[in-house]
DNA sequence: GTGGTCTAGACCACG
DNA sequence: GTGGTCTAGACCACT
């Protein structure tokens, strides 16, 4: 797993992290138990504050995506594959449905999103 | 045009405003040299501080969606329906590349996202 | 409301804090809408570090009994007297079930359990 | 005697050990002189650090349920059945205590809890 | 003024 | 070693 963060950027630091992070449990990048870098070293090596890793691990624990033992670290939560499938589509579902809305409300028609939607697609994949 | 603001709500005030009234000029509600609410009657309609209205117009003008000449208002600036359609585009352009992105990232294949999409859009238009 | 904290406690004060705000909610002594110290003045006034009221006020908004607002400061958030209902009989049920738990693994029968019931409750009530 | 601990309660292993085999002893599920297992063993088969079991015998040691002999082995401490049933009662009258007062200033009234306790003790006996 | 983010230290409990 | 709590500052955005 790989952390970027921008300390430039408009995005909280810690949100930065805990995005990343989450998204690498969600694609299935890592697995139930899998340790992860603890906040100090994380923090280390993003040269960061402690605080700031902690407060990304804290939101993910909220989210019961990670359970952190004191004196053990920090690790990937147990999740059903299932569980994991829905909150990625919940997760793009909301996203997409903003868009979808914004589009309808700047007066774009179906057609014109739809071509839009279709042209990204394939510039994404390429 | 209708302003509604939520103090509840993560994004600023002055945020919510500026894209509120971007939206009524983007989507042709608004036409050119169509007058805007003063800010200072604005800000009471909405009993915001006049700090905040301000800094929506402020931005607005900085987008060049509107001008404002101290003495007499502030009015929806001029601009061809070309550059509309664009600046419309544009908008939900980008929105929705992000979303494509972050659908690849979080290991959705681009069927899923289909399937998604065409679901959302009913869904919408409904 | 009377806010008091014992920095020798095991409790940690952020706890300490919420837990008597929440109580405060919860009674009723607090309505809709009431505002509460800022984070700093209580930080000021419990001489504690802004930090540890600021998790407080977190923890008290991610359960929703407050809200906070950049520039506006916190107050108590809405809510139905039905729901401030429940959830004060929630808290109660979930800490009388442990008890009475713990008392049947100890060996201690209904009876028993029922007779100091009865002389605590004169107790706390004289 | 059955010892389960959790990894992901938050309290901390020692304690749970620590609290299972008080409960055990003031039960009377084990008796005066009764061998326990010993550290090693316990921390293997709980699969846990010696120095984790070996702080929670000493907690026990230190409230004198039970005694420590090295080359030998722990066992049950002397004791007198009616210091045990004070025991017994003393920790429970501590923790009904501390619920009732809570209600209390939650402005849970007396017949309330009543009905809550009356409730839960069926629930509990089932 | 307010809350939101962040830093660079510290001490403690746990394993 | 780990995470949990806490301090005493700082700067920023919002109102």
């Amino acid at each position: 797993m790989n952390i970027i963060v921008s300390t430039s950027s408009k995005e909280p630091i810690y949100e930065q992290i805990k995005l990343q992070v989450q998204r690498s449990i969600l694609s299935g990048e890592l697995h139930e138990g899998d340790p992860l870098p603890s906040i100090r070293a994380l923090a280390k090596d993003l040269r960061v504050s402690v605080i700031t890793t902690k407060k990304a691990y804290e939101k993910l624990e909220r989210e019961k995506l990670i359970t952190s033992h004191v004196g053990k670290g920090s690790f990937v939560a147990e999740h059903s594959d299932k569980l994991l499938a829905e909150k990625r589509r919940h997760l793009i579902e909301r996203q997409l449905y903003d868009v979808i809305r914004e589009s309808r409300k700047l007066g774009i028609n179906e057609s014109e999103l739809q071509e839009i939607f279709k042209i990204l697609c394939q510039e994404v994949t390429e």
